[in-house]
Formats: C-alpha cells, structure tokens, sequence
DNA sequence: CCTTATCGAGCGAGCGTTCGGTAGATATTG
DNA sequence: CAATATCTACCGAACGCTCGCTCGATAAGG
C-alpha cells in the first residue's frame, strides 16, 4: 500500500508508466492474425499476397461499415474500393458474415490480450492498475479507432451465436476492472462500500471516447484529458475521501 | 443554499421528489403527437381508425428493429406483424425513411419537454436539481425502453440530415446538465474545478442503463440502486470532499 | 503446362414501392 | 327512408432494382 503522498504523486499526471507505443498493435499485425486465424477459409496461400490483399479488404471493409453500417455496404461498394472483382473478394473470405466475424473475433481477441498483460510494476498497487486499464483501454481504441466504432456499432445487430461473443468480450472486460477494485478493496485501499455497479459503469465511459470521438476533437479535447478526467470521476468514486488530492487529475501535466 | 445537513438527509433516497407516474408519458401519447404532427403524410383521416393502426405500426417497427436492425426489417416483416397489406401501410407513411424519422423526433421532442421541466422545487438546488435529471432520465428511458433502444441504435447510420438531428438532440441533454453543474459551481454547491467534461460523461451513464437493460435484469439491479449509483459517481465528481456524506446513496431504502 | 489468383457476367432471391381494384362506411338525393 | 353516388381505408400482385454469391474463363509465374 502506498501512502497518501505517494499516491497524489502518482495522481499528478494521467500516464505513470512507460509509453506503449512499442507494445500497441498495428493494423497490420491484426491482419497477421486474422489471415493465420483463417488459414481454412482464404484460398490465397502466399502470405506476401494475401496479407496485403487482406489489409486492404478488412480496411476498406471496416471504413465502408463506419458510414452506413455493415448491413448497407455492399460487395460491390467493397469491390469497387479495393479494386477486387466480386469473385476475387471470395478468396479471402466465405461470406459476408465471415467478413463481420473476422473483424470482431480479432477485438475482442486483442482487448483480452492487452488488458491481461499489464507491466509488473502497475500491478502492486490498485490505485496504479486501475488507473491503467482506463488508459491503456483508452489508447488502445485510439490507435484502432475505426476497429472499435465498427465493433462497437455492428455488436448489437446479430444472430445469437455472434451476439454472444460481443456480449462474453464486454464481460470480459469489466472482469478486469472487477477484479482490481475488489483487490484494492481487500487491501483497504479502496471504500469498503464501493458500489459494485462501478466496474460497469466504467465500461460506457471509455466507449464513450472512441465512438464520440468527431465530437471531443471538435472541442480540442486530448486523449490524455480525457483519460485523466475519467480516472478522476473512477477513483472519486472508490476511493476514500480524505487523505488524497485529485484535483490535479483534472488537465493533467501532460508533456 | 442548504447545509450539509439538509443536503445529507435529501440525499439518503434516490428520489425525493413527487413519483412522475402521472407526467410520464405513455406510447398511446408519442403516437397521438406522431400523427398530429404528420397529418400531410398519413392519408387516414378518421383518427379513431388512424390511432391504434399507427401505434400498431409503430411498436411492431420498433420491435422488430430492435432484433436486427431497421434496415434488416423488411416492410414485409412489418405487414405480416401488423397484420396490415403492404400497400396498406403506406397510408401512414411515404417511405420507410419516414417511418424512422417519425419515431426519431418523437423521442427527441420528448426528452427535450420532460428534462426541461422540472417541478419547480427541484431546481432551487443544485444538487437537487441534477439528481432529478438523472432520475428523470433514467425513468423516462425504462418508461419506453424499446423506443429509447431504437433511437440509440439507429442514430448511428443515417444520412447527414437525419445524423444531424440525432447530434443536436444529444447536445441538447448534455445542455441540461452542463447548465445546472455550472449554476451549481456559481453558486458554490459545487467545486470551482469541477470538470468541463462532466456532463459529456453523464450521458453514456444514462444510455447504459437502457442500452444493456437485459444486463442489469439478469443481475437483479433495479432503476432505484441504478439511479442511486449515477448520481453518486457524479455528485462525487462535482461535490467538495468533506461535508458531505453520500454513503447512504449506494443502496437507497426505497419503499 | 499446370498451379495459383483473379476476373466479371450472371443467378435467384428479396428489397422498397406502386397501383388498379374493392368492400364497407358515409353522404346525397328523390 | 330507400336508392344511389362518393369516399375511405386497405389489399396484394407486380415492377424495377440491388443484393450476396457462383462459376467458367483467363492471366501470370515457376
């Protein structure tokens, strides 16, 4: 446990721990994924083919969807955007429902695999991995940021099974807030009455950044404000209320 | 201004003011101003017949919206469910876009005449004030759920026009709340540094009650310890730290 | 010259919408 | 008040079109 000092510390700027910019995903090593995910149904054997071909479809695929929605882009507005025949799209993928399934498996695969793996150091402390998460989610969806709105807007309108993914990934996630606002409650770090309906709420307010995000950037809202106010109304919430200073939180020092 | 006495016993429930039974408005109400305000474009003229066809129209449309999608629901889908001909149904709209934007004002029209009037004791506090837009909200949108559900889930692809009026009608509620919040920190209820962002992060709290409802049925959540929740997570963010008790509000005893 | 990758015309299905037709209610007339 | 004329609300087959998808033809590389 930390003391109250070295908490405000902390709290003076939204990101403690080393840039992920190393450790973040690219567009391409999702397709990487998805191309070896898919071995079965994409023809196209020579990877130095199919994996930019792929790229190129997903992409296109995912932009077409983000105005009008998947249901409303056709093959054709796809084949006309990648440059591929009808027939030729067919290579890469088995039906236009295997196109969706694809894109959605790959980000709920990838949230689960960088929300699990934190840096050693972020966990010792609840305060410091909670704060965490919230960021790391946050950047995440920004460096993916048509991903996530094309995950986020096509989730809801499903058959059961693929409905039932959506739902397993967002249990998933607020599993991971659950558990260290539990643990910080153990430890005494947090209020023992923190509401247990906080790990879901949490879940909308990060959301929120990445599919209003036209919005926040109209009012020349940064990542990083926008992290650090989030952090802030989280840990008003379970944090007790004497002893430590947030107010710095709010436009954090950010360089 | 009350003290913090006064303001600890108003907030141990999660509803202070009179039950709005009364003043929440029913689906025979949105159909009734739906065909007063579309009197050029549906050709029944008797409103007696005109009335419950309408409303049959309506909630068979949002029903079946809201398993797939308003694209994916074919009018087919829609004259087997209303029981009405195909050709039938074009007397009470032009085009199936108009069918849509019906349903999308309504509900931007309602939420603008409810939040903007608040019983007239509520808003001589600040506190008060903001906890009725919450509550309100939260008991308008459980009052309609399917259509609120709709409006979230089909604002999202439409064309320019129709986006525009799904953007200016969530500005709106954010409005509410940016103008209480600020009339609060003017009149010192509230921290000077609350945040500017607050408001933008209480819509996404409210959506997720209706937008996950299936969620939170499963779980047992009621709206009572829902609402009880929002407004704590947000009186926290924008209440000062000391003088305030706001415990009891995690699990308000409701009658 | 066979394999691999792509092409693009074309299929059947289903879409939103239209329109000629009709039964029953309502208004008009003698 | 019966007979006639008009109107209202609705029907459902059909239209033009676009959809996801298929398949035989074709081009290119080793």
């Amino acid at each position: 446990m930390t003391n109250p000092t070295q908490r405000a510390a902390q709290l003076a700027s939204a990101q403690i721990w080393p840039p992920m910019a190393d450790t973040m995903p690219t567009v391409a090593q999702l397709c990487h994924s998805i191309l070896a995910r898919h071995q079965d149904t994409i023809s196209v054997r020579k990877p130095n083919i199919a994996l930019p071909r792929l790229q190129r479809i997903l992409e296109a695929a995912i932009d077409l969807s983000n105005k009008g929605g998947f249901q409303a882009m056709s093959l054709r507005d796809l084949s006309r955007e990648t440059g591929m025949s009808a027939g030729g799209l067919y290579a890469y993928f088995d039906s236009k429902t295997t196109l969706l399934k694809m894109i959605l498996a790959e980000v709920a695969d990838l949230v689960q695999r960088v929300l699990s793996n934190p840096p050693e150091d972020v966990t010792r402390d609840p305060v410091t991995h909670l704060r965490w998460l919230i960021d790391t989610h946050l950047r995440m969806t920004e460096a993916l940021l048509a991903w996530f709105t094309f995950a986020f807007m096509e989730a809801k309108n499903f058959p059961p099974a693929e409905r039932r993914m959506a739902i397993d990934s967002e249990m998933l996630t607020e599993s991971f807030f659950s558990a260290v606002i539990l643990r910080g409650i153990e430890s005494g770090t947090f209020r023992p009455d923190t509401s247990p309906l906080l790990p879901a709420l949490i879940k909308p307010l990060l959301q929120e950044w990445y599919v209003k995000r036209a919005k926040y950037r109209r009012r020349g809202i940064t990542l990083e404000t926008y992290s650090a106010e989030v952090q802030q109304v989280v840990l008003r919430a379970c944090l007790p209320e004497s002893g430590v200073d947030l107010r710095g939180l709010a436009r954090p020092p950010i360089g």
